[in-house]
DNA sequence: CCGGTTTACGAAAACGATTTCGTAAATAAA
DNA sequence: TTTATTTACGAAATCGTTTTCGTAAACCGG
């Protein structure tokens, strides 16, 4: 069971190394009744290259390192089939990474593709990340990257976003129309520009409508779960206790559904709630979740083609460096009013 | 900004190639005082290998292949987040691979791994696939492959598993208890041994009962929405329609669910319904879903630490080939009994 | 028939790391 | 002091492809 590379093919047929190589690429250097032997011969023998002797001689690999916080998540698990689909069609590979929301495993783990390990880049950045000095490194030696929903600002890389200031806009307008007058915004601690952008909105909107932005109505969740439930709790039970919610993460509606519930706060009669969220079962929930929905699987392919076109240098002037594809507003019972 | 390889750290300290990468591997063979010299300078010059001439010369590539029929899913993507996280800490790299349950998709993709890409493989069979001819090649070449979830009976490949007859045995005796009657089998058109299990534990528990066991009440959902539809509604809607269900699939429980709204057939009154699922929000749907959980992080941990134990040939007789992580029942609204 | 161009192939040098040997010097054993 | 052994390093082969050259032979026009 010896293994079978161009030698062998090579010398089964009386033929060198490199005319062996030349044939399976079909160069014009080789005449058309050789490429049929050697392409007979090496179907027969099932031939398939070596991708680390190939990838070592062209310096490229064909695959693609994929970096994200989490994967369990609707939101990323979707992303990352976009990505894969148009990498499979592509013919490239896909390596994936999770930093778990830590910098410093973001950093060890581009730090290693300075080896030239991947061809290209797709990060969507740790909620700790303050800074992007690792990933420019990455570009600064010629390894093409792309930013992917959770960017950072003040860079000209390559981006991916969905209209996140606009959503939060959107989104406290239409719990607004809907007679909330005391609307509060849900987050957890990060430092990332897509929180700040969709708490823009936010405010925007408040102040559009000449409603006073109290910071009390802001809560920025802890990790840990049981400070996230007193916290929250406290809002939903104090005295001017908010008739809406913005939730900027899936995660906090979740808990607020939980909260209410044990609290014995209906939704939406007493309580509106609105998340960001790409749940798949939000118009299952008790009552269903009006969400604003990200285009997970189109930001992935997005990325994803962006990133082929810079791996293959086409026309890179061409593209632009920041595309912004929108979310949907999905109105449901959680942000419904009573039929008066 | 030339990249810097162990001929440029060579040259730098006047020492031969062989050396300093002899002395970054800290082998015996180099002096103390020169190993110091050649990790400063490879700090310094921030050195990071080339895995491609590593992995060439190795004939190991620390890179393994996960192929799974999906991704955007709440198992598969706990799943490799157990994988990656084993992984990660052992220093490996992990590939990712889509099927969409073809089996087509699924040849093609194992073909590849020939060439001694990665050097093991955890893979989750695509719904079509009845033979794994394609699998067992790989092993013959002497290429690990754990088999994972999604198995195929009848081989001696590592397998890990959850208890999916019990299981199935277990949701059918929950609803017996709560005095369904006529309890229905959702299951979707594949051919994996997962469902034939759950299926058998189904048939198990109605007979133990001494209750028929009637083939109009096993249905298996095709692939296209709309007929799903119409042949669910009609197991619903019939003369005989069932008081209970179990749903192998997430998927199925979702539509049941879906339709029962519009049908205005209350869960869990006129209906109970428990579903293999892994949804996160099973508790917040409406009515709350009793599930058969199944523990895809540590399945996913199983498989990887199985894998890497016989990539570095470790104990490989004492390593057991089938490991089955039990599943566990989780009762709430959709089976509760009315009180009395 | 003769210089010039194709055509079709092979030799050999990469790519960057690992590993097997060989060996001078230093050390230990006899 | 002589022999044996260790220590510490370098030369060179190797992994399997790709790619650049070099070059016979065939082909061409005039």
């Amino acid at each position: 069971m010896q293994t079978i590379n161009l030698k062998t093919l090579a010398s089964a047929l009386g033929l060198s190394v490199s005319t062996v190589s030349k044939a399976l690429q079909d160069s014009h250097e080789i005449s058309p009744e050789t490429k049929q032997r050697v392409w007979q011969l090496a179907r027969e023998l099932d031939y398939v290259p070596n991708p680390h002797a190939s990838s070592l001689r062209r310096k490229r690999s064909k695959i693609i390192a994929v970096v994200i916080p989490e994967v369990a998540d609707s939101f990323f698990s979707l992303a990352i089939k976009g990505i894969e689909a148009v990498a499979q069609q592509k013919g490239y590979h896909t390596l994936i990474y999770l930093t778990y929301e830590s910098l410093t495993k973001e950093q060890t783990i581009l730090h290693d593709f300075q080896s030239g390990r991947v061809d290209g880049i797709i990060i969507s950045l740790s909620g700790q990340t303050t800074h992007i000095d690792h990933v420019t490194a990455l570009e600064r030696k010629g390894i093409p990257v792309v930013l992917f929903d959770r960017i950072f600002e003040g860079t000209t890389l390559p981006r991916i976003i969905t209209n996140d200031r606009e959503s939060g806009y959107l989104a406290t307008r239409h719990l607004l129309q809907r007679q909330c007058r005391r609307i509060g915004f849900l987050s957890v601690s990060d430092s990332l520009s897509i929180t700040k952008q969709r708490q823009t909105g936010y405010i925007a909107a408040l102040e559009e409508a000449t409603m006073p932005v109290l910071p009390e109505y802001m809560l920025t969740l802890p990790d840990e779960r049981a400070e996230q439930e007193i916290i929250l709790s406290g809002l939903l039970t104090g005295p001017d206790a908010p008739d809406g919610l913005v939730a900027s993460v899936e995660k906090t509606a979740i808990l607020t559904y939980q909260l209410c519930e044990k609290l014995c706060i209906p939704i939406p009669e007493q309580l509106k709630v609105i998340s960001f969220s790409n749940l798949e079962t939000a118009s299952l929930l008790n009552p269903s979740l009006s969400t604003i929905t990200q285009p997970a699987f189109d930001m992935g392919e997005a990325a994803a083609s962006t990133l082929f076109n810079l791996v293959e240098g086409k026309n890179i002037r061409s593209m632009p460096t920041i595309q912004c594809i929108p979310s949907e507003l999905i109105p449901r019972r959680s942000t419904q009013q009573a039929a008066e």
